[in-house]
DNA sequence: TATATTTTTTAGTTTTGTCTAAAAATTTAT
DNA sequence: ATAAATTTTTAGACAAAACTAAAAAATATA
Protein backbone atom coordinates (compact mmCIF):
# COMPACT_ATOMS: atom_id res chain seq x y z
CA UNK A 1 0.00 0.00 0.00
CA UNK A 2 1.47 3.44 -0.82
CA UNK A 3 1.40 6.49 1.20
CA UNK A 4 -1.01 8.48 -0.87
CA UNK A 5 -3.35 5.10 -0.68
CA UNK A 6 -2.71 5.41 2.61
CA UNK A 7 -3.97 8.59 3.03
CA UNK A 8 -7.30 8.23 1.63
CA UNK A 9 -8.22 5.11 3.75
CA UNK A 10 -7.23 7.30 6.54
CA UNK A 11 -9.36 10.59 5.63
CA UNK A 12 -12.41 8.14 4.55
CA UNK A 13 -11.96 6.41 8.14
CA UNK A 14 -12.31 9.84 9.95
CA UNK A 15 -15.22 11.48 7.57
CA UNK A 16 -17.21 8.15 8.43
CA UNK A 17 -17.10 9.14 11.79
CA UNK A 18 -18.46 12.51 11.30
CA UNK A 19 -20.86 12.10 8.40
CA UNK A 20 -22.10 8.39 9.32
CA UNK A 21 -23.95 7.46 5.71
CA UNK A 22 -21.81 6.61 2.26
CA UNK A 23 -19.03 9.48 1.58
CA UNK A 24 -19.19 11.88 -1.05
CA UNK A 25 -16.11 12.44 -3.46
CA UNK A 26 -15.79 16.18 -2.89
CA UNK A 27 -15.68 15.15 0.63
CA UNK A 28 -12.65 13.83 0.65
CA UNK A 29 -11.11 16.23 -1.67
CA UNK A 30 -11.84 19.01 0.49
CA UNK A 31 -10.33 17.11 3.42
CA UNK A 32 -7.35 16.02 1.34
CA UNK A 33 -7.00 19.44 -0.26
CA UNK A 34 -6.80 17.98 -3.72
CA UNK A 35 -9.26 17.73 -6.89
CA UNK A 36 -12.65 15.28 -7.25
CA UNK A 37 -11.05 13.92 -10.62
CA UNK A 38 -8.08 12.81 -8.77
CA UNK A 39 -10.11 11.07 -5.37
CA UNK A 40 -12.15 9.49 -8.40
CA UNK A 41 -9.29 7.87 -9.82
CA UNK A 42 -7.84 7.20 -6.15
CA UNK A 43 -11.23 5.08 -5.37
CA UNK A 44 -11.25 2.88 -8.68
CA UNK A 45 -7.59 1.51 -7.27
CA UNK A 46 -8.65 1.08 -3.94
CA UNK A 47 -11.72 -0.48 -5.03
CA UNK A 48 -10.23 -2.70 -6.95
CA UNK A 49 -7.98 -3.67 -3.80
CA UNK A 50 -11.33 -4.51 -2.17
CA UNK A 51 -10.54 -1.66 0.66
CA UNK A 52 -13.51 0.46 -0.39
CA UNK A 53 -16.96 -0.26 -1.50
CA UNK A 54 -17.39 1.69 -4.51
CA UNK A 55 -20.33 2.59 -6.78
CA UNK A 56 -19.79 5.86 -9.17
CA UNK A 57 -21.89 8.45 -8.30
CA UNK A 58 -23.29 6.73 -4.81
CA UNK A 59 -20.03 7.69 -2.64
CA UNK A 60 -17.73 4.83 -0.89
CA UNK A 61 -17.34 3.33 2.56
CA UNK A 62 -14.78 1.11 3.56
CA UNK A 63 -14.71 -2.59 3.47
CA UNK A 64 -14.03 -4.67 6.74
CA UNK A 65 -10.22 -4.61 5.14
CA UNK A 66 -10.17 -1.41 4.29
CA UNK A 67 -11.26 -0.33 8.04
CA UNK A 68 -8.60 -2.45 9.49
CA UNK A 69 -6.31 -1.00 7.40
CA UNK A 70 -7.50 2.28 8.45
CA UNK A 71 -7.33 2.12 11.94
CA UNK A 72 -4.26 0.61 12.11
CA UNK A 73 -2.99 3.48 10.37
CA UNK A 74 -4.26 5.47 12.62
CA UNK A 75 -2.73 3.41 15.95
CA UNK A 76 0.66 4.16 14.50
CA UNK A 77 -0.34 7.96 14.01
CA UNK A 78 -1.52 8.22 18.00
CA UNK A 79 1.28 6.03 19.12
CA UNK A 80 4.01 7.75 17.50
CA UNK A 81 2.12 11.61 19.50
CA UNK A 82 2.54 10.18 22.33
CA UNK A 83 5.69 8.94 21.75
CA UNK A 84 7.11 12.54 21.01
CA UNK A 85 5.08 14.44 23.75
CA UNK A 86 6.25 11.54 26.88
CA UNK A 87 9.78 10.40 25.74
CA UNK A 88 10.81 13.26 23.34
CA UNK A 89 9.26 16.24 25.32
CA UNK A 90 7.34 17.56 22.56
CA UNK A 91 4.54 19.73 23.55
CA UNK A 92 1.16 18.68 21.67
CA UNK A 93 0.85 21.20 19.57
CA UNK A 94 4.36 20.11 17.12
CA UNK A 95 3.44 16.58 16.94
CA UNK A 96 0.92 16.12 14.34
CA UNK A 97 3.04 16.67 11.20
CA UNK A 98 6.07 14.36 12.62
CA UNK A 99 2.92 11.58 13.38
CA UNK A 100 1.87 12.30 9.46
CA UNK A 101 5.04 10.65 8.15
CA UNK A 102 5.77 8.10 10.99
CA UNK A 103 2.33 6.98 10.66
CA UNK A 104 3.39 5.38 7.26
CA UNK A 105 6.36 3.35 8.29
CA UNK A 106 5.46 -0.27 7.80
CA UNK A 107 6.53 -3.11 10.43
CA UNK A 108 3.98 -4.51 12.78
CA UNK A 109 6.69 -5.56 15.27
CA UNK A 110 7.53 -2.01 15.49
CA UNK A 111 4.03 -0.73 16.03
CA UNK A 112 3.76 -3.06 18.46
CA UNK A 113 6.86 -2.92 20.22
CA UNK A 114 6.74 1.14 20.32
CA UNK A 115 3.21 0.10 21.95
CA UNK A 116 4.45 -1.83 24.78
CA UNK A 117 7.24 0.58 25.26
CA UNK A 118 4.46 2.97 25.84
CA UNK A 119 2.78 1.35 28.23
CA UNK A 120 -0.16 0.61 26.02
CA UNK A 121 -1.72 3.97 26.27
CA UNK A 122 -6.00 4.60 25.14
CA UNK A 123 -5.28 7.93 24.28
CA UNK A 124 -2.87 10.45 22.08
CA UNK A 125 -1.82 13.43 23.44
CA UNK A 126 -5.55 15.33 22.44
CA UNK A 127 -7.52 12.80 24.36
CA UNK A 128 -8.53 10.53 21.08
CA UNK A 129 -8.82 6.73 21.25
CA UNK A 130 -5.72 4.54 20.25
CA UNK A 131 -7.10 1.36 18.25
CA UNK A 132 -5.27 -1.71 20.10
CA UNK A 133 -3.17 -4.39 17.55
CA UNK A 134 -6.84 -5.89 16.89
CA UNK A 135 -8.63 -2.73 15.75
CA UNK A 136 -10.45 -2.27 19.26
CA UNK A 137 -10.80 1.25 20.45
CA UNK A 138 -11.91 1.90 24.18
CA UNK A 139 -14.92 4.98 23.64
CA UNK A 140 -14.86 7.19 26.54
CA UNK A 141 -18.20 8.72 26.97
CA UNK A 142 -17.55 12.64 26.50
CA UNK A 143 -19.37 15.62 25.13
CA UNK A 144 -18.40 19.43 24.10
CA UNK A 145 -18.25 21.85 27.17
CA UNK A 146 -20.18 24.47 25.22
CA UNK A 147 -22.95 21.58 26.38
CA UNK A 148 -22.69 21.49 29.82
CA UNK A 149 -25.34 23.29 31.58
CA UNK A 150 -24.64 26.32 33.98
CA UNK A 151 -22.95 25.11 37.82
CA UNK A 152 -22.01 21.64 35.89
CA UNK A 153 -18.41 20.62 36.14
CA UNK A 154 -16.31 18.95 33.91
CA UNK A 155 -12.76 17.12 33.91
CA UNK A 156 -11.11 18.26 30.07
CA UNK A 157 -10.41 15.23 28.08
CA UNK A 158 -9.70 15.80 24.69
CA UNK A 159 -9.62 18.69 21.95
CA UNK A 160 -11.81 18.46 18.57
CA UNK A 161 -10.05 21.42 16.90
CA UNK A 162 -5.88 19.97 16.94
CA UNK A 163 -4.47 22.94 15.33
CA UNK A 164 -1.58 24.04 16.79
CA UNK A 165 -3.23 28.10 16.89
CA UNK A 166 -6.00 25.99 19.56
CA UNK A 167 -3.55 23.97 21.11
CA UNK A 168 -1.20 26.87 21.90
CA UNK A 169 -4.09 29.16 23.06
CA UNK A 170 -5.27 26.27 25.26
CA UNK A 171 -1.70 25.83 26.88
CA UNK A 172 -1.39 29.68 27.40
CA UNK A 173 -4.82 30.05 29.38
CA UNK A 174 -3.41 26.93 31.44
CA UNK A 175 -6.35 24.24 30.12
CA UNK A 176 -4.89 20.76 29.64
CA UNK A 177 -5.96 17.35 29.22
CA UNK A 178 -7.66 17.07 33.21
CA UNK A 179 -8.35 20.50 33.76
CA UNK A 180 -11.21 20.95 35.66
CA UNK A 181 -13.88 23.20 34.38
CA UNK A 182 -16.86 24.28 36.04
CA UNK A 183 -19.94 26.84 34.25
CA UNK A 184 -19.80 29.61 36.09
CA UNK A 185 -22.32 31.41 33.57
CA UNK A 186 -23.50 31.52 30.26
CA UNK A 187 -23.65 34.72 28.48
CA UNK A 188 -27.04 34.82 26.36
CA UNK A 189 -26.01 37.22 23.75
CA UNK A 190 -22.71 35.16 22.39
CA UNK A 191 -23.05 32.23 24.76
CA UNK A 192 -19.38 32.90 26.27
CA UNK A 193 -18.67 31.25 29.30
CA UNK A 194 -17.63 32.53 32.75
CA UNK A 195 -15.46 29.46 33.86
CA UNK A 196 -13.76 28.23 36.63
CA UNK A 197 -10.52 26.12 35.80
CA UNK A 198 -8.63 24.44 38.83
CA UNK A 199 -9.90 27.37 40.72
CA UNK A 200 -9.24 30.06 38.48
CA UNK A 201 -11.92 32.12 36.82
CA UNK A 202 -11.73 33.37 33.08
CA UNK A 203 -14.24 34.16 30.01
CA UNK A 204 -14.25 32.07 26.65
CA UNK A 205 -16.18 32.18 23.51
CA UNK A 206 -18.90 29.60 22.66
CA UNK A 207 -15.83 29.15 19.87
CA UNK A 208 -13.18 27.99 22.42
CA UNK A 209 -16.30 25.73 23.96
CA UNK A 210 -17.12 24.18 21.31
CA UNK A 211 -14.17 22.95 20.51
CA UNK A 212 -13.59 21.05 23.81
CA UNK A 213 -14.27 18.00 25.14
CA UNK A 214 -15.59 16.91 28.59
CA UNK A 215 -16.60 13.98 30.45
CA UNK A 216 -18.84 15.39 33.21
CA UNK A 217 -18.40 14.81 36.74
CA UNK B 1 14.29 16.14 -1.74
CA UNK B 2 12.16 12.85 -2.43
CA UNK B 3 13.38 9.48 -0.53
CA UNK B 4 15.02 8.15 -3.94
CA UNK B 5 16.91 11.12 -4.03
CA UNK B 6 18.06 10.57 -0.43
CA UNK B 7 18.97 7.01 -1.76
CA UNK B 8 21.07 7.83 -4.04
CA UNK B 9 22.83 10.32 -2.27
CA UNK B 10 23.29 7.88 0.64
CA UNK B 11 24.80 5.38 -2.24
CA UNK B 12 26.99 7.46 -3.44
CA UNK B 13 28.36 8.59 0.45
CA UNK B 14 28.66 4.89 1.14
CA UNK B 15 30.85 4.31 -1.80
CA UNK B 16 33.13 6.81 -1.51
CA UNK B 17 34.30 5.89 1.60
CA UNK B 18 35.41 2.49 0.10
CA UNK B 19 36.51 3.72 -3.38
CA UNK B 20 38.30 7.07 -2.66
CA UNK B 21 37.63 8.50 -6.00
CA UNK B 22 34.76 9.48 -8.24
CA UNK B 23 32.22 6.58 -8.02
CA UNK B 24 31.11 5.36 -11.10
CA UNK B 25 27.66 4.83 -12.68
CA UNK B 26 27.57 0.87 -12.67
CA UNK B 27 28.42 1.11 -8.85
CA UNK B 28 26.14 3.02 -7.87
CA UNK B 29 23.64 0.82 -10.02
CA UNK B 30 25.01 -2.22 -8.34
CA UNK B 31 24.74 -0.92 -4.85
CA UNK B 32 21.05 0.31 -5.54
CA UNK B 33 19.88 -2.96 -7.64
CA UNK B 34 19.00 -0.36 -10.45
CA UNK B 35 19.79 -0.16 -13.96
CA UNK B 36 22.65 2.03 -14.75
CA UNK B 37 20.46 4.25 -16.77
CA UNK B 38 18.09 4.82 -14.13
CA UNK B 39 21.42 5.98 -12.16
CA UNK B 40 21.89 8.41 -14.94
CA UNK B 41 18.33 10.06 -14.84
CA UNK B 42 18.84 10.86 -11.22
CA UNK B 43 22.70 11.77 -11.59
CA UNK B 44 21.36 14.51 -13.59
CA UNK B 45 18.54 15.28 -11.60
CA UNK B 46 21.20 15.30 -8.42
CA UNK B 47 23.48 17.57 -10.57
CA UNK B 48 21.05 20.39 -11.35
CA UNK B 49 20.26 20.61 -7.55
CA UNK B 50 24.23 20.91 -6.91
CA UNK B 51 24.18 17.47 -4.44
CA UNK B 52 26.80 16.21 -6.56
CA UNK B 53 29.53 16.77 -8.91
CA UNK B 54 28.57 15.00 -12.21
CA UNK B 55 30.13 14.90 -15.93
CA UNK B 56 29.09 12.83 -18.41
CA UNK B 57 31.40 9.48 -18.68
CA UNK B 58 33.53 11.00 -15.70
CA UNK B 59 31.87 9.40 -12.76
CA UNK B 60 30.32 11.33 -9.76
CA UNK B 61 30.74 12.79 -6.34
CA UNK B 62 29.34 14.71 -3.73
CA UNK B 63 29.54 18.58 -3.49
CA UNK B 64 29.94 19.97 0.35
CA UNK B 65 26.25 20.34 0.06
CA UNK B 66 25.25 16.92 -0.92
CA UNK B 67 27.70 15.34 1.58
CA UNK B 68 26.35 17.16 4.29
CA UNK B 69 22.54 15.78 3.37
CA UNK B 70 23.92 12.14 2.86
CA UNK B 71 25.28 12.80 6.20
CA UNK B 72 22.31 13.70 8.00
CA UNK B 73 20.54 10.71 6.26
CA UNK B 74 23.16 8.34 7.91
CA UNK B 75 22.63 10.18 11.13
CA UNK B 76 19.21 9.60 11.32
CA UNK B 77 19.64 5.76 10.11
CA UNK B 78 21.66 4.90 13.07
CA UNK B 79 20.11 7.37 15.37
CA UNK B 80 16.73 5.28 14.72
CA UNK B 81 18.78 1.80 14.76
CA UNK B 82 19.72 2.28 18.48
CA UNK B 83 16.97 3.79 19.73
CA UNK B 84 14.81 0.37 18.48
CA UNK B 85 18.01 -1.63 19.44
CA UNK B 86 18.12 0.39 23.16
CA UNK B 87 14.57 1.13 23.93
CA UNK B 88 12.79 -1.10 21.96
CA UNK B 89 14.30 -4.08 22.24
CA UNK B 90 15.13 -4.96 18.61
CA UNK B 91 18.16 -6.91 17.85
CA UNK B 92 20.73 -5.95 16.30
CA UNK B 93 19.89 -7.66 13.22
CA UNK B 94 16.30 -6.88 13.01
CA UNK B 95 16.49 -3.09 12.45
CA UNK B 96 18.10 -2.00 9.31
CA UNK B 97 15.24 -2.25 7.06
CA UNK B 98 13.05 -0.39 10.03
CA UNK B 99 16.05 2.54 9.81
CA UNK B 100 15.62 2.19 6.23
CA UNK B 101 12.31 3.67 6.04
CA UNK B 102 12.87 6.07 9.15
CA UNK B 103 15.88 7.75 8.01
CA UNK B 104 13.37 9.49 5.74
CA UNK B 105 11.47 11.12 8.16
CA UNK B 106 12.05 14.97 7.66
CA UNK B 107 12.25 16.78 10.59
CA UNK B 108 15.00 18.27 12.85
CA UNK B 109 14.15 18.84 15.55
CA UNK B 110 13.14 14.94 15.82
CA UNK B 111 16.50 13.84 15.48
CA UNK B 112 18.12 15.98 17.81
CA UNK B 113 15.81 15.28 20.47
CA UNK B 114 16.35 11.72 19.67
CA UNK B 115 19.56 12.02 19.86
CA UNK B 116 19.36 13.81 23.22
CA UNK B 117 16.89 10.87 24.05
CA UNK B 118 19.41 8.56 23.96
CA UNK B 119 21.83 10.25 25.54
CA UNK B 120 24.22 11.11 22.04
CA UNK B 121 25.45 7.85 21.57
CA UNK B 122 28.70 8.17 18.54
CA UNK B 123 28.01 4.60 17.54
CA UNK B 124 25.01 2.60 16.35
CA UNK B 125 24.48 -1.07 17.39
CA UNK B 126 26.27 -2.55 14.07
CA UNK B 127 29.68 -0.27 15.57
CA UNK B 128 29.02 2.67 12.96
CA UNK B 129 29.84 6.00 13.84
CA UNK B 130 26.90 8.47 14.68
CA UNK B 131 27.30 12.30 12.59
CA UNK B 132 26.60 14.70 15.26
CA UNK B 133 24.16 17.55 14.33
CA UNK B 134 26.78 19.09 12.31
CA UNK B 135 27.89 16.13 10.55
CA UNK B 136 31.41 15.50 12.50
CA UNK B 137 32.10 11.76 13.08
CA UNK B 138 34.18 10.37 15.81
CA UNK B 139 36.27 8.25 13.88
CA UNK B 140 38.10 5.12 16.20
CA UNK B 141 40.95 3.36 14.77
CA UNK B 142 40.01 -0.13 14.03
CA UNK B 143 41.32 -2.98 12.32
CA UNK B 144 40.05 -6.08 10.73
CA UNK B 145 40.49 -9.09 13.04
CA UNK B 146 41.42 -11.25 10.11
CA UNK B 147 44.91 -8.25 10.35
CA UNK B 148 45.77 -9.32 13.83
CA UNK B 149 49.32 -11.32 14.22
CA UNK B 150 48.92 -14.79 16.74
CA UNK B 151 49.18 -13.82 20.34
CA UNK B 152 47.10 -10.52 19.91
CA UNK B 153 44.14 -9.47 21.33
CA UNK B 154 41.48 -7.46 19.80
CA UNK B 155 38.38 -5.72 21.49
CA UNK B 156 35.07 -6.46 19.27
CA UNK B 157 34.18 -3.06 17.72
CA UNK B 158 32.37 -3.36 15.12
CA UNK B 159 30.76 -5.53 11.78
CA UNK B 160 31.82 -5.26 8.33
CA UNK B 161 29.02 -7.31 6.96
CA UNK B 162 25.75 -6.24 8.63
CA UNK B 163 23.56 -8.82 7.28
CA UNK B 164 21.01 -10.34 9.51
CA UNK B 165 22.94 -13.87 8.68
CA UNK B 166 25.76 -12.65 9.61
CA UNK B 167 24.58 -10.97 12.54
CA UNK B 168 22.77 -14.16 13.95
CA UNK B 169 25.97 -16.14 13.56
CA UNK B 170 27.54 -14.43 15.88
CA UNK B 171 24.92 -14.17 18.32
CA UNK B 172 24.92 -18.13 17.97
CA UNK B 173 28.73 -17.78 18.74
CA UNK B 174 28.23 -15.44 21.66
CA UNK B 175 30.45 -12.98 19.91
CA UNK B 176 29.45 -9.48 20.37
CA UNK B 177 30.35 -5.75 20.52
CA UNK B 178 33.03 -5.14 23.43
CA UNK B 179 34.10 -8.97 23.31
CA UNK B 180 38.02 -9.62 24.07
CA UNK B 181 38.92 -11.69 21.38
CA UNK B 182 42.88 -13.05 21.19
CA UNK B 183 44.33 -14.74 18.20
CA UNK B 184 45.44 -18.10 19.61
CA UNK B 185 46.94 -19.66 16.59
CA UNK B 186 46.13 -19.14 12.19
CA UNK B 187 46.06 -22.21 10.06
CA UNK B 188 48.54 -21.75 7.04
CA UNK B 189 46.07 -23.64 4.48
CA UNK B 190 42.67 -21.76 4.79
CA UNK B 191 43.96 -18.66 7.23
CA UNK B 192 41.04 -19.72 9.42
CA UNK B 193 41.94 -18.59 13.25
CA UNK B 194 41.83 -20.48 16.58
CA UNK B 195 40.23 -17.40 18.96
CA UNK B 196 39.39 -17.05 22.72
CA UNK B 197 36.28 -15.12 23.20
CA UNK B 198 35.99 -13.97 26.87
CA UNK B 199 37.77 -17.28 27.96
CA UNK B 200 35.64 -19.65 25.38
CA UNK B 201 38.24 -21.22 22.90
CA UNK B 202 36.63 -21.47 19.16
CA UNK B 203 37.90 -22.06 15.58
CA UNK B 204 36.47 -19.75 12.94
CA UNK B 205 36.84 -19.18 9.06
CA UNK B 206 38.98 -16.14 7.28
CA UNK B 207 35.79 -15.17 5.85
CA UNK B 208 34.11 -14.65 9.51
CA UNK B 209 37.58 -12.83 11.08
CA UNK B 210 37.42 -10.41 8.05
CA UNK B 211 34.56 -9.15 8.84
CA UNK B 212 34.60 -8.00 12.43
CA UNK B 213 36.23 -5.43 13.30
CA UNK B 214 38.53 -5.48 16.55
CA UNK B 215 40.74 -2.31 18.54
CA UNK B 216 44.01 -3.79 19.43
CA UNK B 217 44.70 -3.88 23.12
C1' DT C 1 -42.00 18.52 -15.91
C1' DA C 2 -38.44 21.00 -17.83
C1' DT C 3 -34.43 23.64 -16.85
C1' DA C 4 -30.59 25.11 -14.17
C1' DT C 5 -27.08 24.01 -10.92
C1' DT C 6 -24.05 21.03 -8.64
C1' DT C 7 -21.52 16.85 -8.30
C1' DT C 8 -18.99 13.30 -10.27
C1' DT C 9 -16.62 11.06 -13.84
C1' DT C 10 -13.90 10.83 -18.09
C1' DA C 11 -10.30 12.27 -21.24
C1' DG C 12 -6.08 13.97 -21.89
C1' DT C 13 -1.57 16.04 -19.69
C1' DT C 14 2.30 16.38 -16.49
C1' DT C 15 5.97 14.86 -13.26
C1' DT C 16 8.72 11.37 -11.00
C1' DG C 17 11.14 7.32 -11.19
C1' DT C 18 11.63 3.30 -13.34
C1' DC C 19 12.52 0.17 -17.45
C1' DT C 20 14.42 -1.79 -22.32
C1' DA C 21 16.83 -1.23 -26.43
C1' DA C 22 19.98 1.21 -29.05
C1' DA C 23 23.65 4.61 -29.69
C1' DA C 24 27.84 6.79 -28.13
C1' DA C 25 32.00 7.07 -25.48
C1' DT C 26 35.62 4.91 -23.08
C1' DT C 27 38.65 1.22 -21.95
C1' DT C 28 40.98 -3.10 -22.97
C1' DA C 29 43.07 -6.33 -25.97
C1' DT C 30 45.27 -7.70 -30.13
C1' DA D 1 46.69 1.67 -34.04
C1' DT D 2 42.75 -0.78 -34.76
C1' DA D 3 39.29 -3.77 -33.20
C1' DA D 4 36.64 -5.72 -29.45
C1' DA D 5 34.54 -5.34 -25.15
C1' DT D 6 32.66 -2.67 -21.61
C1' DT D 7 30.54 1.29 -19.69
C1' DT D 8 27.60 5.06 -20.00
C1' DT D 9 24.19 7.81 -22.07
C1' DT D 10 20.10 8.65 -24.92
C1' DA D 11 15.55 7.66 -26.72
C1' DG D 12 11.26 6.04 -25.99
C1' DA D 13 7.80 3.67 -22.99
C1' DC D 14 5.23 2.86 -18.71
C1' DA D 15 2.94 3.26 -14.03
C1' DA D 16 1.60 6.23 -10.17
C1' DA D 17 -0.45 10.25 -8.68
C1' DA D 18 -1.52 14.53 -9.52
C1' DC D 19 -3.79 18.27 -12.60
C1' DT D 20 -7.33 20.92 -16.12
C1' DA D 21 -11.14 20.95 -19.06
C1' DA D 22 -15.12 18.83 -20.74
C1' DA D 23 -18.88 15.43 -20.52
C1' DA D 24 -22.28 12.94 -17.92
C1' DA D 25 -25.21 12.11 -14.04
C1' DA D 26 -27.68 13.57 -10.10
C1' DT D 27 -30.01 17.10 -7.59
C1' DA D 28 -32.39 21.40 -6.98
C1' DT D 29 -35.39 25.01 -8.80
C1' DA D 30 -38.91 27.19 -11.38
MN1 LIG E 1 -2.48 13.99 14.76
MN1 LIG F 1 -3.75 13.32 17.90
MN1 LIG G 1 21.62 -0.08 8.91
MN1 LIG H 1 23.97 0.12 11.43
Amino acid sequence: MTHSEENYLKAIYHLTSVLENEISTNAIAEKMETKASSVTDMLKKLADKDLVHYKKYQGVSLTNKGLHSAKMIVRKHRLWEVFLVEKLAFSWDEVHDIAEQLEHIKSEQLVNKLDAFLNFPTEDPHGDPIPNAEGNIIKVEKQLLSELQEKQTGICVGVKDTSSEFLQYLDKQGISLGSKIEIKSREIFDLSLKISINGNEMTISNKIASNLFVRKV
